[in-house]
This record gives C-alpha cells, structure tokens and sequence, in this order.
DNA sequence: GTCTATAAAGGGATAGAC
DNA sequence: GTCTATCCCTTTATAGAC
C-alpha cells in the first residue's frame, strides 16, 4: 500500500527517488547484483537515507515489489476491477482479454517483473505469492466465471471452467515466455502478438464451442 | 560434452567432487549465493583446487549448467533419440509423452533447473539457448513432425503444428510451472500429473481430431 | 532527515610450498 | 594437482556531525 495518497502527510521526493532507483535497478539486475551503494547512486541520496526509510535490503526490495506485483494490472479491458461478468460473445471477450493479457506481460516490465519473481522465489516466498494472487490466479478466477456463464447460456460447452481458463492463459502465454524469460529473443511485435491470440482463439473455440 | 568416457585418460575424482557440489548448490541457491569457499567446503577440497580446474566462478557455472541442461531428457518414451516419427494413435502418443514430459518437468531437479535458467537467462545468455534448443525447440519440433504425420494421415487436422505442438505443450506447463517456479507449492503428485494431461488430451484432441 | 566517513564481514582470486 | 594462508575489493550497515 503506498502512501502517496497526496492528502494531508507531506510526501518525501526522495523515498519516491528512492522507490523509483530500486525498483528499476531490481528489476533490470536483480536483487543480488544491485547494491545499496548503486541505488543510493542513482537516486541521487546518500546511502544513509536509504536505510533511514527502509529497515534492510531485503526489506526494501520485499516492499517495492511487492507493490509493484499489486499494481500490475493483469486483468485488460472488460476483467477490469468491476466484478460483473462480460456478456460480449467469446471470440471477443477472448481477444481483447488475449490482446491485453500480452501487452502486458510481452512488455520489458512484464517480462522483467516476471524474470524476478521466478528468479528470487525461494528467496521471498511472499513475494510469489503475492504475483500468484494479482496475477494468473484473479485472472484465471475471472475467465472461469465468464465461461461458466457462457456454458450456461449455452454459447460454449466447458466441464472445468477453471481448468479451461487455464489452458487458455496457457497458450497465449507459452510462446512468448518461454522465449523471452530465457532471453532468445528481444520484445514481441504487436503482429505476432496478435498471431498468439488468433492462433489461441481458434483453438480454444474449436474444442469448446457448443 | 562431459570428459568422463571413461576411456584412456584418468578421470579427476576431485574433479567430480567440484561439478557434483557446484551443480547441487547453484541449483538449489542460484549463481549469486553461492561462494567459492562453499562448493570447496562441500566438494571437502581446497578453494584452490577449484580454481585448477575452472577458470573462474562464471566459467565453472556456464560449464556445469549447459551440461545439465543438454543432459536433461527431455523428450520422453517415443520420442527419445531416434529421428523415427511414432505411429501410434494421437491420445496414446500425446498421453505418454505428457506423462514423460511432466515427470521431468514437474521433478524437483527440473523446477530447479528452469528455475535457475530464468534466473540467470540475462546475466548467461547462452545458458539459456542451449536450454532452449535441448527442450522446448528439440520437442516441439518432434512433436510437430508427428501432428503433420497424422494430419497427412488424415487422422488429425492441423494447419500450422509447430504452432499446434507449443500449444498441447503449453495447456501440459502451466498450471504446475506457474505454482512450482513461483514457489507457492511443493512438487506434484502423479495423480495431479495424470488430470493435467488428460485434460490437455481432451482439449487439443477436440480442438484437432479430423 | 540528511550528509561524510568508516567499521565489520564476506567473497573472488592468487602466492608460494609441497 | 593440491594445500594453507592471504590479498584486495565490494558490500551491508552504522557513527557522529549538521
């Protein structure tokens, strides 16, 4: 929970340095390779103030990312925040939430966040989880509702809808993860992100169209 | 390529000590956290022992980790060596090679070794694509020469099975690799395996059978 | 709160003897 | 090839002045 909610506390410019070196450092380097030193260094403080504002490294790098695990916003357009369910026919719904989903996670943040979270999982077990929770597992949730509703009005015929969303996630995120995690390869084109999510689409809607 | 053949030259057993306890260690805590004093301490030979054999602390983990990647098996039963496209039947031949491919996947080794892959992909580039090229590559195209077999079989109705092999593929990763690299769960039972992959079965065989 | 300066510890790599 | 002992640098964290 971040307190920058600009009402009555003065916010500090230079924790917000602080937060916006780390989380860049951490996220490009990871959380062995970057020094208290380096991030004293590039947000322009003395190192002293760092450890004014946060406990310990591990401390600091627990918070901010968990933050920035909280924030990322995995659900796209209609799986927003609101709670209802959309009522557009599949092949849309599944598009835009396709064209979404990769736009973020195809993205250098999305790729890098993703990186760290794998890569210091052992290290921070509440930080996984708190991905899991933000990410594919609300996610995940929100598909499943929507095919279940879809199963019921008879447009689709789903027995598990979570294990359905699930697969759905599944390939659209393959391809470009299993590339760019390993670093084959540079960042996605908007073309073959949109290929993934044809590609996806088609298939899903081929094995559970009623 | 391992020297061990076991031919003309004596074989270092210091030297095996080294590579099996580096290759323990850098899998169980990463590149970062472990030091040369403790893969000496746990090898029970001195620092300057490891230091007669590898160059240096990238050099020793590069070597040992593309060994155990391009010693991971990661093609199962049918699939193994031969360049001998299988003939069985799709729900025969996608089962067992699920079953393979999660056994390795989902063991402890193998979530470590992706893991540390992911980890580190960044920081050794090459790593990563021999990685790659030894699985996922190596599979997928296997798996795709057999979906274009069947197809010209007329038994299954594929457009683009390389596309189509990623996707069976992906449906078999995801739900354990998202839990296991993130670290929210402990390793996988063989029942779970078993639902996972016939539920993919299901959903790419109603999705392609002809 | 913020700075400069420094303490305390650990790790990569090497020297030199055997 | 192997060992003990050690150099040198980096890093985390803190002391004390302003």
């Amino acid at each position: 929970m971040p307190d920058d909610l600009g009402q009555s506390q003065t916010v500090s410019p230079k924790r917000d340095a602080i937060v916006a070196a780390a989380t860049e450092l951490f996220l490009d380097h990871g959380f062995g390779d970057v020094s208290m030193d380096t991030i004293a260094a590039k947000a322009e403080v003395s190192k002293r103030t760092v450890y004014s504002h946060f406990e310990n490294k591990e401390q600091l790098f627990e918070g901010i990312m968990s933050d920035a695990c909280a924030c990322q916003a995995f659900l796209g357009g209609q799986f927003e925040e609101d709670t209802s369910v959309p009522v557009d026919p599949p092949e849309q719904v599944l598009t835009q939430l396709g064209l979404a989903f990769l736009g973020v996670l195809g993205s250098s943040e999305g790729v890098a966040l993703h990186r760290l979270v794998m890569a210091e999982g052992s290290k921070f077990p509440e930080l996984g989880k708190t991905f899991y929770e933000f990410g594919p597992e609300r996610l995940s949730r929100k598909l499943g509702e929507y095919l279940e509703d879809q199963t019921v009005k008879g447009v689709l015929r789903v027995e598990n809808f979570r294990e359905a969303a699930y697969q759905y996630l599944a390939m659209l995120t393959m391809p470009i993860m299993m590339e760019l995690t390993i670093g084959v390869r540079g960042p996605v084109s908007e073309k073959e992100i949109g290929e993934i999510v044809d590609a996806s689409v088609s298939t899903f809607l081929r094995a559970f169209t009623a």
